[in-house]
Order: structure tokens, then sequence, then C-alpha cells
DNA sequence: CGCATATCCTGACTGC
DNA sequence: TGCAGTCAGGATATGC
């Protein structure tokens, strides 16, 4: 559901649709998306505010506002953001929790049939804009450099199944089920391979894993799946799931091997892998 | 510390 | 065809 790839391809929608646009009013329909703070006061920190930027860190997005505050979004499992044009008098769709309101007549949508996503508005920021709430996250692979030395300190220091550690938002940030399979498959490493056996070279493969496949699924807007609720800003869907070697595949053939891919439990979440081509 | 489990929630799917 | 039950998963809390 929304990992790394597909907030990234949100992001980038958001920095081309909304940043400059200001936020007219905003409305808190739903009961459970603003939990953090008074929806009143949600709702009165973000009117009449302009979006400056937009960052992301991991699976979190962040608006920077004219007044240095921030806008924080997490999607969760189900969550989308959909930009609305002509909002007002276009019918919302189920599940729509959040609406801002912008100065051109469109529509900023939080929809969420889970409701596990979550917005919040934050005066506590950094200088450089982030904010303090996202400050135990791990080491973002497509902001920060993540190379071997990194891997294999972040290896060292826990001693855990590998798919564990790259679930693990405080380790690296923005990996979440699919892609912590799709990395391991392509690092040749068995997603319950322990972390304290995992050699100089491995760890090499596997930072190299970790950005080339966030990397791709970036340019490739991210994966639907068939049952997802993923969509970007318009409401289009993703195509990196058809590159998918490993995931959602099990008795598949393996895409570099043909051996049948197998499903296994894993940190409590279903893993596939390639019996053959990972160790 | 690691790790399993439960929680939140809806919708898609499975099996009868 | 319908309906009950199961599963899915991100983050977090809790208990062993």
């Amino acid at each position: 559901m929304p990992e790394l790839p597909e907030v990234e391809t949100v992001r980038l929608d958001l920095v081309r649709d909304v940043v400059g646009r200001t936020i007219v009013a905003a409305d808190v329909t739903g009961r459970r998306t603003v939990r953090r703070q008074d929806p009143a006061a949600f709702t009165a920190a973000l009117a009449s505010r302009r979006v400056e930027s937009v960052g992301r860190h991991g699976k979190y997005l962040f608006a920077r506002l004219d007044d240095a505050s921030a806008l924080v979004a997490h999607l969760r499992m189900s969550g989308s953001l959909q930009l609305v044009a002509g909002g007002a008098g276009v019918g919302r769709e189920p599940h729509t929790h959040v609406v801002l309101a912008l100065d051109d007549g469109s529509e900023l949508r939080f929809v969420d049939p889970r409701t596990f996503g979550e917005l919040f508005v934050t005066a506590d920021v950094a200088p450089d804009g982030r904010p303090h709430a996202l400050a135990a996250l791990g080491v973002d692979p497509l902001l920060d450099p993540l190379d071997a030395s990194i891997v294999r300190e972040l290896v060292g220091r826990r001693r855990t199944a590998l798919k564990a550690m790259l679930l693990d938002q405080r380790a690296i940030a923005g990996v979440g089920n699919i892609y912590g399979d799709e990395i391991c498959f392509r690092a040749r490493l068995r997603p319950d391979r322990r972390t304290e056996s995992v050699s100089a070279g491995e760890a090499s493969r596997l930072a190299g894993a970790v950005v080339d496949v966030l990397t791709e699924a970036v340019a490739a807007r991210g994966s639907t799946l068939r049952d997802a609720r993923y969509r970007d800003l318009r409401g289009g869907h993703g195509e990196y799931q058809h590159r998918h070697a490993v995931y959602g595949r099990a008795g598949e053939p393996c895409p570099r091997c043909g051996r049948a891919v197998e499903r296994v439990r894993i940190a409590g979440r279903s893993s596939f892998l390639c019996p053959a081509c990972q160790r």
C-alpha cells in the first residue's frame, strides 16, 4: 500500500499542482483522521495558509506553510490524496474525511476507507522545514546516502530477521511489506536471514537493492495492487506491480530461475521469496 | 532486547 | 446467490 515510491509519486504531484496554492478553508468530516489535535484547531491552522513546498521522509509527507508550520500526512494502509478540479461541485467519494478548498476552486481531499491514515498541523518544525514529529525516522534511501557501510552498521546493531529490519522505520524509512520482499529478492537474500549473519558483501548488495528497487518503483509511479486503494493525486494508478518479481506471486515461477515462489510468514507479515535464488 | 500478538478498519476474497 | 469468516497491512502498544 502506500510505501516510499507511492508517497514520493504523490509528493511530486503535489509539487506540480498544489505548491503555490492557498488553502481557503478546511473541512474535517471524518472522526479519526485528525486525531492528534482538536479538528477545530486543525482547520483554523490551515485557513489562509499558502503551501510553500512539499517534502517527504519515509512514508510521511509534509507541506510547509507560509507561517513556518507544516501539514503532515501519513496515508497508512488505504489513504489517498485526491485533487479535484472544480471541487465544490463534484460529489465526494465515500470515506472522504478531510477536504481542503484551494484558491483556484479545486479541492484537495483525503480519502481513506480504513481510517488508519492521519493528518495534523504542527508548528514544531526545524529550520530546514522538517517537523520534529518525524525525528525518530531512519535513513530515507532516496534523500540520504545509503551505502554499504551504513547498511553494515544498521545490520550490526540488531539481531533479527532481515525483513524485520527493513520494515523498521527507525532503521530505514519508507520500506513496507511489498518493497521489503522485492528488495530481498534483488539482493538475493532470504527475508528471514538473520541480520547477524549478513556479510560485508551482502550488506553492499542490500544497499544497492534498496536504492535500485525504490528508484525504479518511483519511476513507475508506484504499485497499485488488485485490491488496492493506492492512486496518485489525479486518481491514476502505478505500474510497478507488473514488475514485482516475488510479492504476491506464490506458486508462480521465479523470474530469475523458474523455481516456484514461496510464501512464508516473517515478523507477522506474509513474505514471498525464491528458495533457490535467495540465500 | 527481540518477537509475537492485538488493535484500529473496510473491502476483497474464500468456502460453504 | 448469499453470507459468514478470513485476510490484508503501517504503526504502535503490550506482554512474554
